[in-house]
DNA sequence: TAGGAGCAGTTAACACTGTTAACCTAATTA
DNA sequence: TAATTAGGTTAACAGTGTTAACTGCTCCTA
């Protein structure tokens, strides 16, 4: 077919966030998969122990691009404020430039996760640790202002969570440009967390 | 069979919601809740176009006991702060009592929600209007501290969520007690929209 | 060079899903 | 009494996830 022979189980992936993404996660089906990769239904199961473990390893997938995209941005910054927002900047423009790969992220619902290995969310854990510690840091420089670094850290990937679904599912105001939508949210969200004397 | 006969529609939402909760999205069916209310699946067919529709009555019923629930507890208060305390602990405390409602409001995912009439969101923004006009009070007693209103709204919803959905999906790390974790959550979103000086 | 191992895919089937069309029956109304 | 309606049923359709059993095909070894 194609010049270069993709591996199957990759193309399988490619095609599942794909119509994950378009369609959502009601309409996805192991024969459409399997149509638009030109293969049995049951060829997937030949990669994928069934249809959990292929969202699972979709979600896995862009959870490790998701913290090596942060990661990149956020670990030159030795500064504790520079690579705090370093963090929050990467998040949301992850979620920006990729929405079919950070969308898959949240897009199967925890029932699904039942079964979802309490280990893997250890990779998750990585930038939220990273965040966690960066605050602890920033405290000490007296640059930030937080109680419970632990708490802190799950209410900004939660605030910013919340903003960039807003963005993605169209829910904003006609009137208002989700640029600066986001670019204000972002900064109110940093700001939150700082001493006044550190605000710029 | 019981005592007093509940009107069917009425059996099949609450059935319904107990089997959302209990088994999540993925395991509803229609048949499961007909079997549950001794009738065939068609006669909820009766009651409801179809099963989006029926998801769509569930979470505006939730959606709407949520905002009298929240309006309860916040409109008697005149105070800006009292108020906006009051918002966040009527949310708050909705979620933690009616799990089961609270869940059902964000279990079903977007694409199902394709079809949920935009005018249906009103409702929903009842309560988020009132959040908005509580900080614009606030601000001109000069007691918040915030840039744009709308935009503070939509985060602080964001981060509530964030913090019961850990919670609920019982992420949170085994030492802390839940209990002070949203208690001390709570306290901070909400000194994060504070001037210094209204800071107890 | 023959034969077996194993890879990569197939076909056929099972039990289950949402949904529709057609039907029945008992109560209410004209 | 006859007609209509409310509230349910049965049977069927197309589509779903998943399994067991099969087919070719390639490669390694005796």
């Amino acid at each position: 077919m194609s010049e270069v022979e993709i591996p199957l189980r990759d193309k399988i992936l490619d095609i599942s966030r794909d119509l994950l993404f378009e369609e959502g996660y009601k309409a996805l089906s192991m024969r459409k998969i399997a149509r638009k990769a030109n293969v049995t239904a049951t060829s997937i199961y030949l990669y994928f122990e069934n249809k959990d473990h292929l969202l699972h390893t979709l979600i896995e997938e862009s959870v490790e691009e998701l913290s090596v995209f942060i990661e990149e941005r956020a670990l030159p910054q030795k500064e504790p404020l520079a690579r705090f927002e370093a963090i929050i900047d990467g998040y949301v423009d992850f979620a920006v430039h990729f929405p079919e790969k950070y969308e898959v992220i949240y897009m199967v619902r925890p029932d699904a996760m039942a079964r979802y290995p309490k280990e893997k969310f250890r990779k998750a854990r990585r930038c939220y640790e990273l965040l966690v510690e960066t605050i602890q840091d920033g405290i000490s420089h007296g640059v930030m202002d937080v109680d419970k670094p632990v708490t802190a850290a799950y209410s900004i990937w939660a605030q910013l969570h919340g903003i960039v679904s807003v963005v993605h599912n169209k829910r904003l105001d006609s009137r208002v440009d989700s640029e600066q939508f986001i670019q204000d949210s972002v900064e109110h969200v940093i700001q939150g967390f700082l001493t006044r004397a550190s605000v710029t």
